[in-house]
DNA sequence: AGCACGCCGACT
DNA sequence: GTCGGCGTGCTC
């Protein structure tokens, strides 16, 4: 008999993070089960805050008089086990709390919702709000209306239409929905109201679910295509792991148009034919509606949608289909690695190389890391796929750890698009701007001539400042990092965010002796104004964070540009990313630089991905494609390898790199961040830590900092980070934990520390 | 995070 | 004498 919760409070601190034991009311032991949420009494005032029950005993660990649970918010767990058991791994591998990780697997609707009542107190709820909607239930049999119709005044004419039309929807076993029915030109709502008194009618309220892609599930399937050998030779590895339930990671490789896609569907419809479901990851917001249509057109109503674009409601009422077991395929963003669906029998990565993967704040985890969790839980196999996989990745593919799946042909047999390479240094450059090279302006004019599209990318990646030479394409780098140096206006001077190193901001390029070395930098804005001023004719989207904040904005802007309202859509990396029009025959890169300058030892690997993904974006159906690349770095390897479409020697050339400097895959990689309002403060704060740290790590580890974070002041708060690159530190977990729950309990919790395993980013 | 307990300065 | 400052410690 449980007669004890053990529940993680909503109080998210490091000394809270541990679950409390309360008393489970015996009128209460149906309902309090482990995965529930309960509100419990927390503290010794009257403070009531939200809880997850993660375990039920008959035995209480605390030793002292327990509080009883005061509601169980759920009528049935919502977390089942397999989730519960995730969230503690998660907490642990991250080193974020308990109930920061439960939140993270649930919809924002179920989040705790404090209300203030007019008394002044409090109740802790949910926000989650069922849609309801009323259906007219017609309670007589047909006849009986008839009979009441004719009883009517002659006059009440309202009345005898309603009881005609109940008659029909009686006769028709017809419930219709109150809102269809109730309007100008039919029934007004106070004669309907008049029919449910008289006992005619029932005014019913029903769930219904918010259903963002419901046009979508009527469309009619598409069949499964014949496999390509190459698709075939790749789910002959992957189904027979899905149906001898098979905990494998593997690694599709295809180049664009290989058709990675249709072996995810194939793979789907093995996993779903063998009884079990599947869960499927995809980056963020730009591929959603293409991978959507795909998915759905061929599973249809059994897949589920998650993502960020979806309102606070369409999301909950997604995910409550899927933990209702309605759903059988799960599509999602990095979140929806936390779906709550059973019986999975393969997850799948789509672009497994995207950053959008891992989370920037608590909890820190990449969704790759979660799919794999729930692989080895489901005995089911996790299949990454991109065209340009991270060096991790394909690291382990060599290595035999993951089995690496290679598609390298085109599904179509078309050549991929010949990449032409502008040296900006030596090209001659419209006088207007300088943004422009001849080259570029006259391939977008003969495709205005010619009533053909473009697709302009300015490349915004890492827009953090940096010094390059115009001249010689030269990049300031730290001497000790071979990292980007990073321009500080404040202080005048170059810095290293990975060491601290500083140094001048050069005047001359200390490569080629030129002048013209400086900041570099151009906005979406200054080209689209410079597009007017040089192609008066020509019609231009703009793409990027400003025109598509609002819902749906992104689709709103494609299809405009689908639908020939425009010759040129110019946008930031998003546009790189999925976007299959047929009549776009020239994509153009107007600085291929900006993403070589990221202070980030990935900035080639970063280059390398979006240029090749920007190419795959040209001349796809029947129309020959053409991609030109400005750059002041012609013959970086990032550059010529990407024009080459030639992965696999990036990916060698790179692994070389990360081998010579040591960093991943070579060495894992941890960031730590101290902030506090007082910049003295946090500087100590992070000089300790790094002293304790050095005392455990072995010689084999290398500490790089203490240094200021990128953007020193945020918020009101100092920021400091280290960064540590270690190859086997098996104590450095338990070192870190420790260090959390010291710093945490003994200064005043004015500090803010945050632990990043295998950061992308180390700003 | 809250909230109470606790030990030192200027006031009904 | 006591009202209240916010340092410190606990919350099942």
């Amino acid at each position: 008999m449980a007669t004890v919760a053990k529940v993680v409070v909503d109080v998210p601190t490091m000394q809270t993070n541990q679950p409390y034991d309360y008393a489970i009311p015996a009128d209460m032991v149906d309902q309090a089960v482990p995965g529930v949420r309960v509100v419990v009494s927390f503290g010794k005032g009257t403070r009531e805050v939200m809880g997850v029950i993660v375990a039920t005993t008959d035995q209480q660990d605390f030793d002292g008089e327990l509080k009883p649970v005061l509601r169980v918010l759920d009528d049935h767990p919502i977390l089942d086990a397999e989730l519960l058991a995730l969230s503690r791994w998660l907490a642990d591998d991250t080193f974020a709390f308990w109930i920061t990780c439960l939140q993270a697997m649930l919809p924002s609707a179920l989040h705790a919702d404090t209300k203030w009542l007019a008394n002044g107190a409090k109740t802790v709820g949910s926000r989650g709000h069922v849609a309801t909607e009323d259906f007219i239930v017609p309670l007589l049999a047909p006849d009986e209306y008839t009979t009441l119709a004719e009883q009517q005044r002659r006059n009440a004419t309202r009345r005898i239409k309603l009881l005609t039309a109940l008659a029909q929807w009686a006769a028709s076993h017809d419930e219709p929905r109150l809102h269809a029915v109730v309007g100008p030109d039919s029934f007004d709502r106070a004669t309907v109201t008049a029919g449910a008194k008289q006992g005619w009618l029932r005014i019913e309220s029903r769930e219904f679910y918010r259903r963002p892609y419901a046009q979508l599930d009527a469309q009619a399937r598409t069949q499964p295509l014949t496999p390509t050998p190459q698709q075939q030779r790749a789910l002959d590895a992957l189904i027979p792991a899905i149906t001898a339930e098979q905990d494998r990671t593997f690694l599709l490789e295809g180049v664009t148009g290989s058709g990675k896609t249709e072996v995810y569907l194939q793979a789907i419809a093995a996993t779903l034919a063998r009884g079990r479901n599947a869960l499927m990851l995809i980056p963020e917001i730009a591929l959603t509606p293409q991978m959507v249509r795909n998915v759905k057109g061929r599973f249809g109503a059994d897949v589920a949608v998650l993502h960020s674009a979806l309102s606070d409601g369409e999301r909950f009422d997604e995910w409550r289909r899927i933990e209702r077991g309605e759903a059988r395929v799960v599509v999602g963003a990095r979140s929806a690695a936390f779906a709550p669906l059973t019986n999975i029998g393969l997850l799948i990565m789509d672009e497994e190389h995207e950053t959008s993967y891992k989370q920037d704040d608590a909890p820190r985890y990449h969704a790759r890391d979660v799919l794999q969790w729930r692989g080895a839980y489901n005995h089911a196999p996790v299949l990454l796929g991109s065209a340009t996989p991270s060096l991790e990745s394909r690291a382990r593919a060599a290595k035999g750890v993951y089995t690496y799946l290679l598609m390298p042909e085109r599904a179509n047999q078309r050549p991929l698009p010949p990449v032409q390479v502008v040296d900006m240094r030596s090209a001659q450059l419209d006088s207007a701007s300088g943004d422009f090279s001849t080259v570029l302006l006259n391939a977008l004019r003969t495709r205005l001539d010619r009533h053909e599209q473009s697709v302009l990318m300015l490349n915004r990646r890492g827009f953090s400042s940096f010094v390059m030479c115009r001249e010689c394409g030269y990049v300031a780098k730290c001497p000790n990092c071979d990292i980007s140096l990073t321009l500080h206006l404040d202080s005048h001077t170059l810095r290293c965010h990975y060491c601290g190193h500083e140094e001048a901001v050069p005047t001359v390029c200390p490569s080629c002796g030129s002048r013209r070395i400086r900041y570099y930098g151009t906005g979406t804005e200054k080209v689209e104004q410079t597009l007017h001023q040089i192609l008066p004719e020509a019609r231009v989207l703009r793409m990027d964070v400003d025109t598509t904040r609002r819902k749906g904005g992104h689709a709103k802007i494609l299809k405009a540009f689908g639908q020939h309202q425009a010759d040129i859509l110019l946008g930031t990396q998003m546009i790189a990313k999925g976007l299959d029009f047929p009549d776009v025959t020239l994509v153009g890169v107007i600085n291929a630089d900006t993403s070589l300058g990221l202070p980030d030892f990935r900035a080639s690997e970063r280059t390398f991905q979006l240029l090749t993904q920007v190419s795959g974006r040209a001349g796809r159906a029947d129309k020959a494609g053409a991609v030109i690349v400005q750059t002041y770095n012609p013959d970086h390897y990032a550059i010529q390898l990407a024009r080459h479409h030639d992965y696999e020697r990036f990916f060698v050339t790179e692994m070389g790199i990360r081998h010579r400097s040591g960093y991943p895959p070579y060495y894992f990689t941890f960031k730590l961040t101290v902030s506090h309002p007082e910049d003295r403060l946090a500087a100590k704060a992070i000089y300790q830590l790094a002293a304790e740290l050095k005392q455990s790590l072995s010689d084999q580890a290398v500490m790089l900092g203490p240094t200021r974070g990128a953007i020193a002041r945020l918020k009101r708060r100092y920021y400091y980070q280290i960064v540590i690159k270690y190859k086997k530190e098996p104590q450095l977990h338990e070192t870190l934990e420790r260090l959390l729950t010291t710093t945490q309990v003994g200064s005043r919790n004015v500090f803010q520390i945050a632990f990043d395993r295998e950061p992308l980013s180390f700003v």
